[in-house]
DNA sequence: GTAATCACG
DNA sequence: ACGTACGTGATTACT
């Protein structure tokens, strides 16, 4: 029999500190909870023990330090963050069917001790996880301790059993105590021998054994003089740490082992209590669920029973659509391929299946017409299917993932489920799986179609609900302008971004990619040829030992794994031997060809074309992202790289018309901090760079060469960062203190900006969150964190992402307008991408030099500000000659 | 699944 | 003294 016993104040401790703060939405904090769990679940897995069970401390009556009050008043409070959090640990584990031990008066490590006395003693094996060094005390051969630490968010374990320790520390388990008793514990208030670390401890003990022996034979002993003075003056405190840091074998724990036999976890309650604590990865991971029916709903939930009715009959769809259109809303959902809809309306919910249903395409058409007003999960996507099956796509009035991203941006994920849990956490409770509806054969009729029926209806419901929950968030927090006119209206605009996609010369491509090809080939044969042996040259891993084990390249920076190998290391060591070229070199090539021949070739379409998926719910700034492929990151740095962007072509007849926001951010910058020197350059229609450089380097405008303003930019960008001296010396080569003194002299220059950075700082400390000029939103925890890192990071981010979120806003707003100009014109022009800054349009030849004024005038007139918002825009055959 | 690297704004 | 810029996504190697 193995049991595993657990030091729960030690274990939350190190989680506590050493994962970063997590809170659910009322911001209770739970990190410390999720951090022992994930390091509970981590430890059954590897030692598969036969029970479980955890000990904690309960000290405020402290038995081993009641002798010495003087030390017990030293202990530092528990953080309130910290504190709060153990009632809840303490449920999770109840939940779960473990038990815990706490005893008034002593603290935990007697309990495991005495716990693994008892092991001993019935002939069990035992196991004690804890990040106290002090416990290693108890090892014997019976008994061994799992020693856990964790360092910025990830977990390290040690089993230390009787050769591990001999082999660490050379001597036997027991003489930590003796050990202890020398040098002390600050962590734990012993105070230990005054002026003996654990250098000069370790070293007596393993020469004299323990202490007793080694003060039985001070005299004699060969010492050096101040380490004997030392001893002799802290005999005391010696011997009474010695008492302190024995732990005690013989707490009256009333215990039977068998107790702590593994028992199946209570899933209901278990469910609860994460649900309480937003731990969703835990839920699915676990595969939690209530029990049907063991929880009591809130009545407001529960009122209405679904009323559920599948509909086969055109008369009666015709029926409810009129219902429907009277209504204030309802709420929609669809299967893939809008194989079915579910539509519901005030706890009534109707079901429509394409392959059962008279009329199903007649309804759509109704359904999906501006005559009803709709809400649903994702929008911009069911909008995506509406235009492939050629459908209206009118009427929506809100979409319950774009709100909820709105409400929690760093969320990362709105899945229905997860939403339930954080909104309706009773309905979610009797919520079954979203793939009881989703999967292929849910309404198969060979099947009983029941379940997937009724699941498809509580989501329906669950839509319904949700949506006047979340609309009434975003009115409390300002929100509901942002997301009626710039995120709602914008998701039919990605919507037929992504069915029109991007046209891809696939000969060209197969051409480039073919010469890439045999460049990587012959560039790695001669790598090898320089190494002298073959080798993987993609492995960093590989490539570290090869670079500065073999050919003793100076190591210049390393990783966590070993050696750094990335490009600023290559650059370092570029012109110490021909092999750093060829790696670069090696390096663009096989990117190039991977990442985006290959990569691109694999989703390009039957039309030829690339339809990208545009994120709307993702980034925590508000700007968009672009998957499966990425098209917001395709090459133009370098001459290479940039010959990729001759592939994406106009279809014939077509051109490219491609327009760009001039500087964006920094006239932003400019105008909200209210610079009046920014403003001033930017009204001038200066080259901003060269005007900063200028200022910054005391010189007169022609007077600025092109390194200065190489840093000046490096500066103006680093200000929109949040920048350090240091990252800046590190960017642009120079000393920190020059840099120091750039920014010195840019923030005598710019005094507004100055003002700016402090200001957000100080308003984003008071609110717990930044704004943009639209009121996106974005919540800043880490502001009031301890963790210094953290802090830092939180204070760059308040002024980052007013900046970068507004400019998304701007952006979005001229999407929507150019969408519409272009509708209300009667053009054939249709924008294809967005890259942040940058619209690309495909028109007839013909609407070119329409289409080119028009997005430069409606990309400009999309906000006032104190400085112009400027657009320029080009055209060509290609992306690449569109772009000029 | 995570880390390292590198592509973009 | 800390540790070193904001926001993304794809590929590869390796655990």
């Amino acid at each position: 029999m193995k049991l595993l016993a657990i030091d729960g104040n030690s274990i939350v401790n190190r989680a506590f500190y050493g994962l970063r703060p997590l809170s659910n939405q009322h911001g209770f904090p739970t990190h410390a909870i999720y951090g022992f769990l994930t390091i509970l679940q981590r430890m059954v897995e590897e030692l598969q023990p036969d029970a479980l069970c955890v000990a904690f401390d309960r000290k405020e009556k402290t038995f081993r330090h009641e002798a010495y009050d003087g030390y017990k008043a030293q202990r530092q409070a528990m953080p309130e963050d910290l504190a709060v959090q153990l009632p809840k640990l303490k449920e999770v584990l109840d939940a779960m069917n473990i038990p815990r031990y706490e005893l008034a008066g002593w603290e935990a490590d007697d309990l495991l001790g005495t716990l693994a006395s008892r092991c001993e003693s019935e002939g069990w094996r035992c196991v004690i996880a804890t990040g106290d060094k002090d416990s290693l005390q108890l090892i014997t051969d019976q008994t061994y301790i799992y020693l856990v630490s964790t360092r910025m968010g990830k977990t390290t374990t040690k089993e230390m059993d009787p050769p591990a320790f001999q082999e660490l520390y050379g001597f036997p388990p027991k003489g930590i105590v003796d050990l202890k008793a020398l040098m002390g514990d600050a962590s734990d208030n012993i105070p230990g021998v005054k002026g003996i670390g654990e250098k000069t401890g370790m070293s007596l003990i393993q020469t004299y054994g323990s202490l007793q022996a080694l003060y039985d034979n001070l005299e004699t002993a060969d010492l050096k003089p101040a380490v004997r003075k030392k001893l002799e003056e802290g005999r005391e405190m010696a011997q009474f740490s010695y008492e302190l840091a024995t732990i005690h074998c013989d707490a009256p724990l009333e215990i039977c082992l068998a107790d702590t036999l593994r028992k199946p976890i209570n899933q209901s309650a278990l469910y609860q209590v994460f649900c309480e604590l937003e731990f969703n990865r835990l839920i699915e991971q676990m595969g939690l669920h209530a029990l049907q029916g063991d929880t009591p709903l809130a009545e407001a939930e529960c009122k209405e029973c679904l009323a559920l009715e599948e509909v086969t009959e055109k008369s009666r769809a015709l029926t409810l659509l009129s219902e429907w259109g009277a209504a204030e809303r309802v709420s929609v959902l669809a299967l893939p391929q809008l194989a079915g809809i579910a539509v519901c309306w005030e706890g009534a919910v109707s079901l429509f299946f394409g392959d059962r249903c008279e009329g199903y395409d007649d309804i759509l058409q109704a359904l999906f017409s501006e005559r009803v007003n709709k809400v649903s999960h994702g929008v911009k996507n069911l909008m995506g299917t509406l235009l492939k099956e050629g459908n209206c796509l009118d009427g929506f009035v809100f979409d319950t993932e774009v709100a909820a991203y709105l409400l929690a941006p760093t969320d990362g994920s709105y899945d229905l489920e997860l939403l339930a849990r954080t909104y309706f956490p009773q309905l979610a409770a009797k919520l079954p799986p979203a793939k009881t509806y989703l999967s292929p054969d849910a309404f198969s009729p060979l099947g009983d179609r029941t379940p997937a029926l009724e699941a498809f209806a509580a989501y329906a419901n669950l839509v319904f609900h949700l949506a006047q929950q979340l609309g009434a968030r975003l009115d409390e927090l300002n929100l509901t302008t942002l997301f009626t006119t710039i995120e709602l209206p914008l998701c039919r605009v990605l919507a037929e971004m992504e069915y029109e996609g991007f046209l891809v010369d696939r000969v060209a491509l197969d051409a480039f990619g073919a010469g890439l090809k045999s460049r990587i080939a012959e560039t790695e044969a001669q790598i090898h040829e320089l190494a002298g042996e073959l080798f993987n040259v993609n492995s960093t891993q590989q490539l570290g030992v090869i670079l500065f084990e073999k050919l003793g390249l100076p190591p210049v920076k390393k990783t966590k794994m070993g050696y750094s190998t990335s490009v600023e290391v290559l650059e370092k060591l570029q012109g110490m031997h021909p092999i750093i070229d060829l790696i670069m070199a090696y390096r663009q090539l096989t990117k190039l060809n991977s990442t985006y021949v290959e990569g691109l070739g694999r989703v390009i379409g039957a039309d030829g074309r690339i339809h990208t998926n545009f994120q709307n719910t993702v980034t925590a700034t508000g700007r968009l992202s672009s998957t499966e492929p990425n098209l917001q990151n395709i090459p133009v740095r370098t001459p290479l790289g940039a010959q990729m962007r001759r592939m994406f072509v106009a279809a014939p007849g077509k051109v490219l018309v491609d327009a760009d926001y001039s500087q964006i951010e920094l006239r932003l910058l400019a105008h909200i901090a209210q610079d009046e020197g920014m403003i001033e350059a930017f009204a001038s229609g200066e080259d901003i760079h060269a005007s900063t450089a200028a200022q910054v380097f005391g010189v007169s405008r022609e007077g600025v060469t092109s390194e200065m303003r190489r840093r000046a930019k490096a500066v103006n960008f680093g200000i929109v960062y949040g920048i350090s001296e240091f990252s800046l010396s590190q960017d642009i080569g120079v000393t920190r203190k020059e840099a120091g003194e750039y920014m010195q002299r840019y923030f005598e220059s710019f005094h507004g900006v100055r003002v700016y950075m402090h200001d957000i700082v100080k308003k984003a400390r008071q609110d717990g969150f930044v704004t943009t000029l639209y009121g996106r939103r974005r919540w800043l925890p880490e502001l009031a964190s301890s963790n210094f890192n953290l802090r830092s990071f939180g204070e760059r981010v308040a002024l980052n992402m007013p900046i970068q979120g507004t400019a998304a806003d701007i952006m979005k707003l001229a999407m929507i307008r150019v969408h519409q100009r272009l509708r209300d014109e009667h053009l054939e022009a249709r924008l294809i991408l967005q890259v942040h800054d940058e619209l690309i349009v495909e028109c007839p030849v013909e609407e070119t030099q329409r289409v080119k004024q028009l997005l430069e005038e409606e990309m400009e007139a999309a906000a006032r500000l104190s400085v112009p918002l400027l657009a320029e825009a080009g055209v060509g055959q290609s992306w690449a000659e569109a772009k000029e």
